[in-house]
DNA sequence: TCATTAAAGTTAT
DNA sequence: ATAACTTTAATGA
C-alpha cells in the first residue's frame, strides 16, 4: 500500500466505486485528484492513430495512479480504465500536496512509489524496442514474474490473456500467439488450459 | 519475418 | 445470447 488509507480519509479523502470499462481518468484531461487502489484492478492504457490500444500498465490494490502528473502542470498522458469492478480512494490534488508538506514520511513513500514505476518503464522499454517478438513478450514476462519469489521454472502463471500480452508489446495478437507457441515448443512455457506458466 | 484480414471455435458475461 | 478471447490460415509489406 502507498499510502494508510485511514491519513487519506483524515485529510478529506472519499472512496469511489467503479464499474468495470469505466474511466477514472482520461488522456488530456487536468489531474485533481489523487488515486488509490483498494481493490479490484486498473488498466493504463493510450490508443494510437488507428485507434490500437497500448497497454502501459496494469495496476491492483494498494497502488497509487495519477500521483505521476500532481507535481507538475501537465494533462494527462494516459487513460485510467477500470477492468474490474474497482473501490478507488480519491483525494483532491490540493490536499494530496498539503498532507505531503506535512508528512516527510509519505514524500519519502510516494517517491519510492514513483522509482518503482519509472524502473517498471525503463525495462519495459528497453525489451520493447527489440524487434524480436520473443524478447519482448519475454521481457514482460521476466517483468511480471519478479514479483513472485519462486524463481522456479514454470511456477508462475501470467496473470494476462494474450490479447494483453500482445498490447502490452505492442504486436498483433496473433505474432503474441505464434511467439508463445513456439516458445512452448522450445520449453521456455509451459501452457496449462489456455494459461501460460512461466 | 510480422501485420492484417478473415473465419471459426471457445470462454466468459 | 452476445461479446471477448483464442487459434489457424492466407496474403502482402
Amino acid at each position: 500500500m502507498v499510502i494508510d488509507e485511514n491519513i487519506l480519509y483524515s485529510v478529506g479523502a472519499e472512496i469511489r466505486i467503479y464499474k468495470p470499462s469505466e474511466y477514472l481518468f482520461t488522456e488530456g484531461e487536468r489531474p485533481n485528484y489523487y488515486y488509490q487502489i483498494v481493490t479490484g484492478e486498473v488498466k493504463l492504457n493510450n490508443y494510437n492513430e488507428d485507434g490500437k490500444e497500448f497497454i502501459q500498465n496494469i495496476l491492483s490494490a494498494g497502488q497509487s495512479c495519477g500521483e505521476s502528473v500532481l507535481f507538475i502542470d501537465r494533462p494527462f498522458p494516459m487513460n485510467a480504465e477500470a477492468l474490474t469492478e474497482c473501490s478507488v480512494i480519491r483525494l483532491h490534488k490540493d490536499a494530496f500536496l498539503e498532507l505531503l508538506n506535512e508528512t516527510p514520511k509519505l514524500y519519502r513513500e510516494i517517491s519510492s512509489f514513483l522509482s518503482q514505476r519509472l524502473y517498471y518503464k525503463f525495462i519495459m522499454m528497453q525489451n520493447i524496442s527489440s524487434p524480436n517478438p520473443a524478447i519482448r513478450l519475454r521481457g514482460l514476462m521476466d517483468y511480471l514474474k519478479s514479483f513472485h519469489h519462486d524463481e522456479s521454472p514454470y511456477s508462475y502463471t501470467i496473470p494476462l490473456t494474450r490479447q494483453q500480452m500482445a498490447n502490452h508489446t505492442g504486436l498483433c495478437v496473433e505474432t503474441a500467439i505464434r511467439t508463445i507457441k513456439h516458445m512452448e515448443r522450445e520449453n521456455i512455457v509451459k501452457i496449462r488450459d489456455r494459461k501460460i506458466l512461466y
